[in-house]
DNA sequence: CGGATTTGACCAGCGC
DNA sequence: GCGCTGGTCAAATCCG
């Protein structure tokens, strides 16, 4: 039956191929390298990126008005060329000298956002450094104790309250859980660490999504580090973003293996693996939301084992970081907690990346696998200010309900709210107004992503021809970053599932 | 003709 | 044990 469905849908999109075959794709291009400047990315690009330069706007609209009225006034007094010359003049002069104090405020304005900015980065940097060093003490251990933690890491990343519970002991004790946990870890080895076939598993060993991509492969030479942390659980990152495109381009070929109606969605999933390396592990699906077809879902999964082009490694990097603050667990979380219950303002590493773009990052170990989604498509909370912008949001997942995390409080099976964490990076809330103010959204995502790329305008791309099948309403994708098969897929037919045609 | 996509079949895990 | 579901394989097909 859904085949029947399916052809016909196809032979649709056939027929459509004549008459419509003008009808757009956009394709959500996060990483075109529009700009001359794409990928290149300085302090002074990261100020103008991050909504300094918004800020800075605001500092010329005050400023212009002040002239404006000045000008007005100066107006106002040439009507009346009764009054006396001297008067206007210390009229002109005390207006200028108010201009010139608000430039001197715009300045110091701009000079302390720089210092904040600095700040930042080296609290960056530091927080990076330490969590490398982390990974490799980890990594020793691992090595040293190979099958313990092994053990360790797939008791973690069971979704069973009780390994939880171990987890959240583990983040307590450190290594003693470490050693301790290695003897008991065969019953709460993760169903999906141990279930998945070999080459599943062998995937394994890697994990975050594209954001391996960030550690070994980008080619920009920077260090991405969710690519060795956490080497034996497999995360994933999933980006929700608004789209009338097939799917997003993130910079990587892929080659699409598959296409499964997935249950609780009219629209089929389509599975992707990286075409970049043969033996690239790296998997994504896409499909649409079932509650919003607009909205495309992206979930990385797998680490890539060869170098990325920059605007590639870009993606990798911020789904290395979801996935990092995702698979980093307990630590993250009682950060997470201290800086809701202090105000403090020390976000996650996550919050520092370039695409830290998304309105809200959503945890879940509810699913098969732990999940971090990022998500593009909420709007921002109404705030003008600047920090909350964007959020961080970390959901209490079904399968954490007796989690005694310290994030969630030492109740245990009582909800609290979700911890909020108003992140300072104006990287966020330029994006979050980009977003906000267009109502294309695509564009406006682009436009956001690619100032944050230091300047690159990034724009949406259109395929060579529109359309898609009820596959191909996601498949193009496949062949979003190939010009022959982004063609072939846009061509493929009908959009059961995307936004409706215009 | 080569490479990418399509699509039915197959496999494994999980719940009942 | 059986059926459902997610994920992958691979032959057939399509397209430049």
């Amino acid at each position: 039956m859904e085949m029947m469905v399916q052809k016909q849908r196809h032979e649709e999109g056939e027929e459509e191929r004549g008459g419509l075959c003008a009808r757009e794709i956009k394709e959500l291009d996060f990483f075109s390298a529009a700009g001359a400047g794409a990928g290149r990315r300085d302090d002074d690009d990261v100020l103008r990126a991050d909504g300094i330069s918004s800020s800075h706007a605001g500092f010329m609209v005050s400023t212009a008005l002040d002239l404006l009225t000045a000008v007005n006034d100066g107006d106002h007094h040439e009507e009346k060329k009764g009054q006396s010359n001297i008067h206007q003049s210390k009229q002109m002069d005390a207006a200028a000298t108010t201009v010139e104090g608000e430039l001197r405020q715009a300045g110091e304005e701009n000079r302390r956002l720089r210092r904040r900015l600095e700040e930042l980065t080296s609290s960056y940097g530091a927080l990076y450094h330490q969590l490398v060093q982390a990974q490799q003490l980890h990594t020793k251990h691992q090595q040293q104790a190979p099958i313990a933690g092994v053990q360790l890491l797939d008791a973690l990343a069971a979704a069973s309250p009780a390994s939880h519970r171990r987890r959240a002991a583990a983040a307590v004790d450190g290594d003693r859980t470490a050693d301790s946990d290695g003897g008991e870890g065969d019953e709460n080895v993760s169903p999906s660490l141990g279930s998945k076939r070999p080459a599943a598993a062998a995937t394994l060993t890697r994990l975050t999504p594209e954001s391996g991509s960030g550690g070994e492969n980008n080619g920009g030479g920077e260090q991405a580090p969710a690519a060795e942390m956490a080497p034996c659980r497999k995360a994933r990152v999933s980006v929700r973003a608004r789209s009338e495109a097939p799917m997003i381009s993130d910079g990587c070929q892929w080659r699409k293996y598959g296409q499964k109606m997935a249950k609780g969605n009219p629209c089929p999933r389509a599975y992707y693996r990286c075409t970049m390396a043969s033996q690239c592990p790296v998997r994504k699906q896409v499909q649409r939301c079932a509650e919003d077809k607009s909205i495309l879902i992206t979930t990385y999964e797998g680490t890539h084992s060869h170098p990325l082009p920059p605007a590639a490694a870009a993606m990798a990097k911020t789904t290395s970081a979801a996935a990092a603050m995702l698979l980093s667990g307990p630590a993250v979380s009682r950060d997470a907690l201290f800086a809701a219950h202090h105000h403090v303002v020390a976000p996650p590493p996550f919050f520092h990346h370039p695409y830290a773009g998304s309105t809200m990052a959503t945890l879940s170990a509810s699913a098969p696998f732990p999940t971090i989604t990022l998500d593009l498509t909420q709007p921002p909370p109404t705030t003008t200010t600047t920090a909350a912008a964007a959020m961080l949001q970390l959901h209490r997942p079904h399968a954490f309900s007796s989690l005694p995390f310290s994030m969630y409080g030492a109740g245990g099976g009582s909800h609290r709210p979700p911890v909020v964490l108003p992140p300072p990076s104006s990287v966020v809330e330029t994006m979050t107004a980009a977003i906000t103010r267009d109502p294309n959204f695509t564009t406006a995502v682009a436009a956001a992503l690619s100032s944050i790329m230091a300047g690159g305008g990034a724009q949406a791309r259109t395929p060579p021809r529109g359309g898609s099948d009820a596959a191909g309403d996601i498949n193009g994708g496949g062949g979003a970053d190939h010009a022959t098969a982004g063609a072939r897929a846009a061509a493929a037919a009908t959009q059961p599932c995307g936004t409706s045609p215009t």
